[in-house]
DNA sequence: AGGTCTAATTTGTTATAACTAATGTGTCAG
DNA sequence: CTGACACATTAGTTATAACAAATTAGACCT
């Protein structure tokens, strides 16, 4: 009688199965009916839980088939996609170069100053594809959300190079919102440096400030990227027309 | 025994009535019960019918209340998302200029002849904000999707000048997936004569293109912005934690 | 061994039913 | 007329059941 519905319950529990690992990216999960004995619940409460999970991306099903893990990165949005995954799927070697995560305060950028008035943890990451940069990231946080954060957290190479899904399985950083802008400027002799063009080439920014459920502002994201955006959308709302 | 889903004739029909004003925004839809009634199908079919509107964000609902019609034009995508819509959100006033709507053929732009070869019609428009120009598109699409387009098929101003929803409710033309691709540029002459900026500033460009079920091509669009783009996320997979 | 058909498995759809919780409504007392 | 309370309405959750449709696995035959 906790208020929280079963199906949630269930949800997050294969989430969390998702994101431990018990479940890895490519097996089959467990048959609803499996499932529902799992837990203990009726076919429909397992069915609206994988349902979630299925819209969100983590999963995908077959009828007659079953389900199976497809990433613990879902597509969930144009920015926060996982840089990792999109190079990963061209077959190519993502790579995460950390340049610097200190404690900062004072001088900040007017954007982030706008956010946040208490000590920040800057994290400055310049992420490869093939070892040649393509992106530079600059991740400001408060101090308290990511106490002890160090570089041992940040791995240069490998699956788990997302700065969201470190803050969120490390720190417990979770958010509920953002708000997001694309821009376009000229590259400043800094940033032109590390991503190796010239200066003041145009270039595309990212700028993302993340939300906690209260309103709250828990992170800002700058992103500097060389070359464009590319992404999937899928469609408006689906009309069958009778074939 | 059609094979289409008793859910998804139901959704298309309330989808239709949606669209046709019969049920009209901020409008209280009939219940759960009724609507089972209506179309002699139980109130699990409604049910799943209307989710799908809710989450496609035509339809709010709340418990012990009903469902409300929230909006025609659901912010479904990034990109895709209505131009008029979001500048009515912040009070101002969105127009629509026709430049140019010619039947074309050859000397197409790269991007453009990589997916068609056949005759297009290029729908060339200036979006307007409070009279001043904002964002240049253009748009290629079959002739043969378009019979008989012509400039009155643009409103200049109104509620109803997105070119989506032009074409899909003039020509029916639909779309179930598509590509975009978010680049930056420097203005060149024509552009930046038609948005009033200096040569060789840096904007944006969007690039879209959409395919049908088939995956064949429905249209190209291309669009060119002053200033930045802005919107807002949903979160991460939800992950209620008990109260 | 390889291909084909059949049967079992598994997700998708739909109906019925009961209960919960939020909301709206109407009655009655003051 | 107003506020409080009880009742009806309505969406949300959950279980059970049956069948459809796609896939998989196994038996069988050549």
């Amino acid at each position: 009688m906790s208020g929280i519905p079963k199906y949630q319950v269930v949800h997050d529990e294969i989430l969390g199965r998702l994101e431990s690992g018990q479940y890895a990216v490519g097996m089959r999960l467990p048959t609803e009916k499996d499932l529902s004995n799992t837990f203990d619940v009726s076919r429909v409460t397992v069915r609206k839980a994988l349902e979630l999970l299925v819209r969100a991306g983590f999963l995908t099903s077959r009828r007659g088939s079953g389900y199976n893990v497809a990433t613990l990165s879902p597509l969930f949005s144009t920015c926060l996609v996982s840089f990792t995954d999109k190079v990963l799927i061209e077959g190519r070697v993502p790579g995460a170069k950390l340049l610097r995560i200190d404690k900062i305060a004072g001088k900040l950028p007017p954007e982030v100053a706008e956010f946040f008035d208490e000590q920040l943890v800057l994290i400055e990451r310049l992420r490869t594809v093939d070892g040649s940069p393509r992106m530079l990231t600059q991740t400001w946080i408060p101090h308290r959300l990511v106490p002890g954060i160090k570089a041992e957290h940040f791995p240069q190479s490998g699956q788990n190079q997302s700065i969201l899904r470190i803050l969120r399985h490390v720190f417990q950083v979770d958010w509920s919102s953002a708000c997001e802008t694309i821009d376009c400027l000229v590259a400043a002799p800094d940033v032109a440096d590390r991503l190796e063009i010239p200066v003041n080439t145009p270039i595309l920014s990212q700028a993302c400030t993340a939300f906690d459920s209260t309103g709250e502002p828990v992170f800002f994201d700058m992103l500097f990227r060389k070359g464009p955006i590319s992404f999937d959308l899928a469609g408006p709302a689906p009309r069958q027309t009778g074939t």
